[in-house]
DNA sequence: GATTAAACGAGACGGTACGTCGAGTCTTTCG
DNA sequence: CGAAAGACTCGACGTACCGTCTCGTTTAATC
């Protein structure tokens, strides 16, 4: 989680781990300091709780009995079910990381197969969607979102989209914005295209599934060897 | 809604209005019929409470309340407030019909456009990603959600593929397995994308935008003028 | 159930046993006959239903369900769940006869044990304090128990209470007045303090504790034999 | 209400003004403590609906709104709406005192009346035959209303009689079990034949009935004035 | 080492929605 | 036209969570 800002009254954990972090407490925190023990067990709590339970089924009341924690120690923390929900969910896009094996078709369709087993995971397919519907109502939990999943997810596209080019397999851009839209137009098609595979449709996307996607993808965008 | 067929106990309402029904009523129903009336009020109020209040703050009181019916009168036809909001998004996806423009592009530039406005339907938004959540869970939601909205969908990019290769914009099928994952491809393509880009990156899909995922779809299905 | 008079529209079943009724359908009746049998089957009902599940467990669709009968038929007999059990009660009390065993002792444990084994009856304690408790905001209601249960078993009283004058062994009246109050609370002093002793202390009237009483309202009442 | 013991989990409001409390709190009682006025409202809320609504209409929202309190706090005190009833309806026998005014006929005639007057209240009329009839099928029930209603009025008979039996007005006691019976049947008397006087026949105990009344029971009881 | 401020566990509180049940009423078709 | 069937309105039920609040109890950092 890359240099957070989030709600400033009930400081949320992810946003400690800062360079501000270092610099130590300028003025110097008073009283008992947060457990980080318990930051941990929440968020691991959360995720178990998300994928026994699903979305409807995770209570703020369960999550807290089995981090072992006071309910009021969430309230604390996050203010409300959907931003703790970001956060717990947020840690499995870390491993999310641009293959680079060389070829655009070998990394295009290592990254699908990667997303795709992220959302195969129960945790993931009960949080996600649930909190795409809310954030279509709620900004502030929009923005939070856009931090902790859309942001990293985007920046591979863009470093995979520029070895592409360093490669000469993908066109060089022509203007910055121009560029920009296509990072995005890709971004919605790769990251939708699967979401629906998975959660819609409801079948896996098998190497098979993957390939043929790539092969679209990779015509689609006029790349050199397709 | 094609022949539904759904949970005997209670019928839902959309299960009617089959060619069956005229047909049908053999020895003839006992006991007060259902009013149609209460089943249009309670379908117009929950897409009205969802354009209002999103999918969390959908509550079957209010709807009751709105539609001017009791509250059991919604226990008694529907087995879920997913349920319910499946039929009653369901009605939105009629206007999703194919536009034969004569092409290939305009045909998809316009089915595109329709479907981008359809999502920007505040009660298309609260519902759909809620509901596709709570459908990787239950499995008798997910075939309701299938008839409801994938298959009709699906069929118009059955169709319009059809009438392409027929106009030779497209290459004929090999085999009927693969032509059926290229349909399956194809709509998983278009929806996703464009649901991804109207609800996660929060951007309206503009004729521009239209355009460009156009051409990369042209493209990558390797059709003729593209 | 003795010359009835009873709420007019929907003739209660009882109220068919009259005089009316031998004189026959005078103008004749059109439409089907109200069934006997089903009478019979829901007053059946409501006693097994009351002894099984109490008072508040009694619901009409369980007895119409039980009784084999529509609901609709209970509504059109009766005015409601009080009056229902009034009539289903009412005819426990029939078993309660003037003994005449020949002295008033003998007549007074004979009457004492019999009225206590009808109220161990788990319908009648289910139904009587409950009945009890709402007549007396009902006046209706209270005047149907009073018609079907507290006349009744009043003229036990008197008719007792006349015998053993006749035979010398209670003091003759002296006035109407006088022995009509004096019959009032001969009836009250028996009734409510059955009642109590097993409703409320909960122990059952035994032979012993029958004959204690027995003497303790001999001595009251000034008997020859005290 | 006496030493009472009652249910743990729940603990029921009476139960704590005991003379164990000062000393009690062991180690030390963890969370917000329970409001002592929310407990002082709701009781009162009740009885005054009782009085106002009768049994049946008695409802938990209804005391709730009226106690300015929410519904989630009744449940969390009381397990029904019978021992909610025991203990509003409780406090209305803390009254009945013995009057001690120097002869067994005097003080009787005075208990009848002050328990007359007590059954004529309304809240009491409304609750006291429909928790009997209840306490028949639910043994807990019973349990709560002999500590609460039972024992204490029981206890003035107790030393009723044994304050008249050291005046020589009534016999001595023979034995211990005896004594017990004695006690029991006057009990069950008094207490049944004024119940069944002001609730089943609905005629109040004057002080001309409460004279006779008292004669009876002073000859059956074979004391020495009578 | 004493003070002190904040985090913490526990649990009561006012709310809101849930899904179920029963009471009565109304509207059909069948006998 | 009565009876069976069943949908209808209404309102209470008891439960579950929510988010807030009040307690008494740690736990470090500061004094």
């Amino acid at each position: 989680m890359p240099e957070s800002s989030s709600t400033p009254t009930p400081p949320p954990p992810g946003a400690s781990a800062t360079a501000a972090d270092s610099a130590a407490p300028p003025g110097g925190r008073r009283g008992r300091p947060r457990s980080e023990r318990a930051d941990r067990a929440i968020l691991a709590a959360t995720r178990e709780a998300l994928g026994e339970l699903g979305w409807e089924g995770l209570s703020l009341a369960h999550v807290a009995t089995r981090a072992g924690v006071a309910r009021t120690t969430l309230y604390r923390r996050w203010n409300s079910k959907h931003e703790l929900a970001v956060d717990a969910v947020a840690a499995l896009f870390d491993d999310l990381e641009l293959p680079d094996l060389g070829s655009l078709r070998a990394d295009l369709e290592e990254v699908v197969g990667r997303f795709a087993r992220l959302l195969a995971r129960p945790e993931a397919q009960a949080a996600l969607y649930a909190l795409f519907a809310e954030g279509a109502r709620d900004a502030a939990l929009r923005a939070r979102i856009r931090e902790a999943v859309v942001t990293p997810t985007k920046t591979l596209v863009r470093k995979g989209r520029a070895a592409a080019q360093s490669r000469g397999e993908l066109p060089p851009d022509t203007d910055a914005a121009s560029a920009e839209a296509d990072i995005d137009l890709i971004y919605d098609t790769i990251a939708g295209t699967v979401e629906h595979r998975v959660l819609v449709t409801g079948e896996p996307p098998d190497p098979a599934w993957a390939h043929r996607f790539t092969t679209l993808l990779l015509q689609g965008l006029g790349a050199a060897g397709a």
